[in-house]
DNA sequence: TGTACATCAGTGAACGCGCGTTCACTGATGTAC
DNA sequence: TGTACATCAGTGAACGCGCGTTCACTGATGTAC
């Protein structure tokens, strides 16, 4: 990595990390950048301005989200894995994933920005509603398949249960913050596990 | 109402709007009283510092929520009916009321504060902690009493379960406003009732 | 009922501080010939 | 291999503006006698 696209990503870390406890606009720049000591001249040559800044935060979880769902949904060596096995194993290792962070998820930047719509400008807010519109799409394709191979005991719509993924993950962390319990977010992850199985495994009698 | 007290709750108004869509630092003294068409000084007769504000909010929020919650759960003109029946009623109401808010819900002061946490002091993170451990502590009872009467068709803990509640209304909460779409809340409250309906009633054959 | 005083619910000007942003400059590295 | 120039990745001082907070004052309302 070039020296100047390091700084670069140390900027975003360093803001980040500070975004997700004290919020966009009482997140200072100075603050920013006296973590990663450069100065505030530094600062603005890898942004145009703050808003600059926001966008660039948000793609970047965006992206990562997507790798890591990737990686845990994709199984792409199994291709033809059950899809509700799939699912429930997805859900099993995300909820290990969560487990292992030792202070919880540091939070999410989508919520972040959605609790501060206000502050930014069009292109943020619909870079923000295109990642969980991004979720629903994944999500909702996944069930798809497994609705066609079992008969849901229960008459839900496959777009909101691709939702409750996303807002299990979401309602955790703000609990888990709240109290300042890191397992929240992995048991809510795997309580949306008990639903599904209950939900789309067939009747033993 | 006094004036006084009436100048305070349209303080706490304004106050909540904007902070629900802003965020606390990024939410002035000055938009807020202005939009009250009051003074800057004014708001220090109230309040002795901004910090007082955030603590009234987090009070006020937790004061509503826990009458609300009476309201749909207690019932307490039924109070020897099935727990089961009457926690199910209850998460119906609760989506019904959701759906009645034509731009959805405007947003949680708890989890405005828990991504905003380095901003307030002890007292204000305090009390958010409590607020969600009345929650959990309030539904996990309700659970209680179902679980006494009825068997679980998958071993949970019921103090996950009862977070689930608050989680689906956070992470709908979120999700509403990331997309602007004002129903989801009350969709996955109703996908979690889906799931506790599967997850007490007895296996009928 | 009238008067004196206290309290309530603010007004409005002033303050110092920190913020985002600009800009002229600088040293290190890369490229052309 | 050496030299000239361009680009990269910053520095550091300066700016004007808006912020939270203070404070001396004020008019309206309430209370005591």
């Amino acid at each position: 990595m070039a020296k100047g696209e390091e700084t670069r990503v140390r900027i975003l870390d360093a803001a980040q990390d500070a975004i997700l406890h004290k919020g966009f606009d009482a997140t200072s720049i100075e603050e920013i950048v006296s973590a990663d000591e450069i100065t505030k001249g530094g600062f603005f040559y890898h942004f145009p301005d703050k808003n600059a800044l926001a966008l660039a935060l948000i793609e970047r979880y965006i992206a990562g989200e997507d790798q890591l769902f990737d990686e845990l949904f994709g199984r792409a060596e199994e291709p033809n894995d059950d899809p509700l096995h799939r699912m429930l194993i997805g859900l099993q290792l995300m909820a290990e994933l969560l487990e292992d962070l030792p202070n919880g998820h540091p939070g999410c930047m989508v919520a972040s920005a959605a609790y501060q719509d206000r502050l930014f400008d069009r292109a943020v807010r619909e870079k923000n509603r295109q990642a969980v519109l991004a979720w629903r799409k994944r999500f909702g394709g996944y069930f798809s398949e497994i609705a066609e191979l079992y008969e849901p005991r229960d008459a839900v719509d496959l777009n909101v249960l691709a939702d409750m993924i996303s807002a299990s993950v979401e309602g955790g962390i703000i609990l888990s913050k709240a109290l300042g319990e890191p397992l929240i977010t992995a048991q809510q992850v795997r309580l949306v596990r008990s639903y599904l199985k209950l939900l789309f495994t067939p009747r033993t009698h």
